[in-house]
DNA sequence: TGTTATTAATTGTACATACATCTTTTGTGT
DNA sequence: ACACAAAAGATGTATGTACAATTAATAACA
């Protein structure tokens, strides 16, 4: 549904203003997605992003490392790796060299699982061709990103 | 700061992962922003929402009523009102001719509240056309719109 | 060396959300 | 009228997030 119908919006302030509201649509929605496709699984998808960064890595991450990489920058890294943790799909040690630090690491069973869940998610995301061409996806991240360039 | 760089991503997948991606993080960051800017006035974003769309309509409101509106349409608006309640923002009355139903609608104060801080929003919101021109705005939430509506 | 500052991570608290279930009231069909 | 289904909200529980405060370990430096 338009962004336009889904809010019962009857018209408009500014081109400008569309474009935010449908920006938190779609955001929302696509999180809607993501949750349902990984809930069979027991994962949600701020966890699973959490997993997919941890197999990107080579070695062993610390949980700083992790959290400069997530989407939500400001969210409680900590808590979701406990979550994991109880899963056990990821491992927690603390880094003998700097005792402050944790290392992150998945574990078997942790990367059979993100393996197997980042083909499901692979597949979701290659039907968006029928969605968007190449050019229109890349041309939509352009104009988004001249906001995000004016964010800190 | 561009979406690649904030994830610290050395490369997208494809150009329809990378919009996903640039659109869930340019969404995070402006709910930030909003709710930096709404905050010393002690209400939230997904708060004021619901005090807009009440400024909006003519007359009360049925909670469905205000709940279709919203971007999240899931959220949980029952508590969301009651936090505006406590507030004094809104008035919660049952409905007579139907003693399922409640009106919500907005006190003078939430009145006063929402206007002044739909001003403070407008001039936010204003700002945006040094970001982006009407065509790359209109153009940007028309691509958008061609996912949401290939969802329910 | 001893004091202070900084860094890494955890935790407390309030808030918002997802999903299911429950309560109350109204509608429907016989 | 009675039984049952449907509708409108509220609520219980687990999850995630924002922001601040705290703990523990290391760095910096007089």
């Amino acid at each position: 549904m338009k962004t336009q119908d889904a809010l019962k919006m009857s018209a408009f302030q500014s081109p400008q203003q569309r474009l935010v509201l449908t920006v938190l649509h779609a955001s929302s929605a696509m999180l809607s997605s993501h949750r349902a496709l990984l809930k069979p699984y027991g994962v949600t998808p701020e966890q699973f992003n959490i997993l997919r960064i941890l197999n990107g890595a080579d070695g062993a991450m610390s949980l700083a490392d992790v959290a400069s990489r997530m989407i939500d920058r400001n969210s409680n890294t900590s808590r979701l790796i406990d979550k994991l943790l109880a899963k056990g799909l990821v491992r927690r040690v603390t880094c003998p060299s700097d005792r402050r630090r944790v290392e992150i690491t998945l574990t078997d069973e942790g990367q059979r699982t993100t393996k197997h869940l980042s083909l499901l998610m692979d597949e979701t995301l290659s039907a968006l061709v029928d969605v968007w061409t190449n050019e229109q996806a890349t041309q939509a991240a352009d104009i988004l990103d001249r906001w995000n360039m004016t964010q800190p």
